[in-house]
DNA sequence: AAAAGAACCAACCGCCTTAAG
DNA sequence: TCTTAAGGCGGTTGGTTCTTT
């Protein structure tokens, strides 16, 4: 196939930025007439461009539906989220951000959310934490910082909860240390999800006598409890660690471990919205965990599959997956907390 | 105040997919 | 079924603006 003639040999047509003058022309072509064809709309129009370039300033720049300005903290977390399950398909995520064109939030996660994620010790492309021998120390401060964070409970929260939930948090903290040390090492294939929580399990019997105790100051009765704790019934929910925001109404009773129910400030807020209901997390400012999604396609598409078919958590192992971990597979299942309407349309999205 | 470096972002390039003939 | 034009998409570039020294 010969295929078309490149924008850019076209001769003469000018190129690079656009002049207020060509906007204008631009813009009152199409209010009048629609884009039509944009190979022809150059021409009819009075434009010295390629239709390509016509397009592109129309769609990115000119549209009269285009919201600009600085992201808000609920675009930057959904952006996060959505790129956490499709990868650098800006289209679709832009599908999901009113307003927003696929070229910005592009550009917006090459100059600020990649940096973020790498600050964070979180590798922007698994969105997983990164495994590098420098990092696990960029991780325990990080994981650290979260448990301080459940600390500020107290102060608005039942005492007794709040610091049974720092303390789970602490564990969680070391737990997420513990594996990203074994991974380091390379033992990083648990036979089940919650394998290395279990005190009993094969993991831990890898680990040299006292390790857990020694370096991480865990016990086994308190294994057992984390472990009992947060089985296939009791999945936890990592978002109840975001701390409160400002004047943040904390649940009552112990909503935030039951795992069932979503906090309703994680969702979307604006009312008759068409878009998905995608898991938000307004209150999470940036120096706090985020959310643990997968972003490879692979484990993305897995996930997706066992929120069809309602697969428990454990099962969801896979042996050739030698980077799968459990606070991976935690922070996957975080979204079984969203309905199976906004997968069944995130999938149906993505396949048709 | 000037220079250098970093950050930002609009626009381009080239590949892929789709639809029409 | 094949060819071709057109649109769409993601990666990259390069000019501009901002920040630091």
């Amino acid at each position: 196939m010969m295929g078309r003639t490149p924008c850019s040999d076209e001769n003469g047509l000018k190129k690079g930025p656009w002049t207020p003058e060509e906007d204008r022309i631009l813009v009152d072509y199409i209010q009048k007439h629609g884009h039509g064809s944009w190979r022809a709309l150059p021409k009819h129009a009075g434009l010295n461009r390629c239709g390509k370039s016509c397009r592109l300033r129309w769609t990115n720049y000119l549209r009269p539906d285009i919201k600009r300005g600085k992201f808000s903290e609920e675009e930057e977390q959904l952006i996060i989220n959505l790129h956490a399950v499709l990868g650098n398909k800006w289209s679709a995520i832009a599908g999901h951000l009113p307003g927003r064109t696929d070229n910005e939030i592009k550009n917006f996660w090459n100059t600020h959310l990649k940096k973020k994620l790498l600050q964070m010790g979180l590798d922007p492309v698994t969105h997983r934490p990164r495994s590098d021998h420098l990092n696990l120390l960029s991780n325990l401060q990080q994981l650290l910082a979260a448990t301080n964070i459940v600390s500020n409970l107290t102060n608005t929260w039942d005492t007794n909860n709040a610091l049974r939930l720092q303390s789970d948090a602490t564990q969680l903290a070391k737990l997420q240390l513990l594996q990203n040390i074994l991974h380091v090492l390379g033992d990083t294939t648990p036979t089940s999800n919650l394998d290395l929580l279990n005190p009993f399990g094969p993991s831990s019997s890898s680990l040299p006598d006292g390790f857990l105790n020694e370096v991480l100051g865990l016990n086994q009765s308190k294994l057992q409890n984390l472990y009992n704790g947060y089985s296939a019934q009791n999945q936890p929910n990592l978002q109840s660690f975001e701390p409160p925001h400002q004047q943040q109404v904390l649940p009552t009773g112990n909503q935030h471990m039951d795992g069932g129910s979503i906090d309703s400030s994680c969702m979307k807020p604006e009312k008759g919205d068409e878009q998905l209901d995608v898991p938000y997390s307004s209150s999470t400012p940036f120096n706090s965990l985020p959310n643990l999604v997968s972003a490879s396609p692979e484990c993305s598409t897995h996930v997706l599959m066992q929120m069809e078919n309602k697969v428990m958590p454990n099962e969801c192992s896979d042996p050739s997956s030698s980077t799968s971990t459990n606070f991976e597979m935690w922070g996957d299942f975080m979204y079984e907390e969203v309905s199976d309407a906004y997968w069944k349309d995130l999938i149906d999205k993505e396949t048709n």
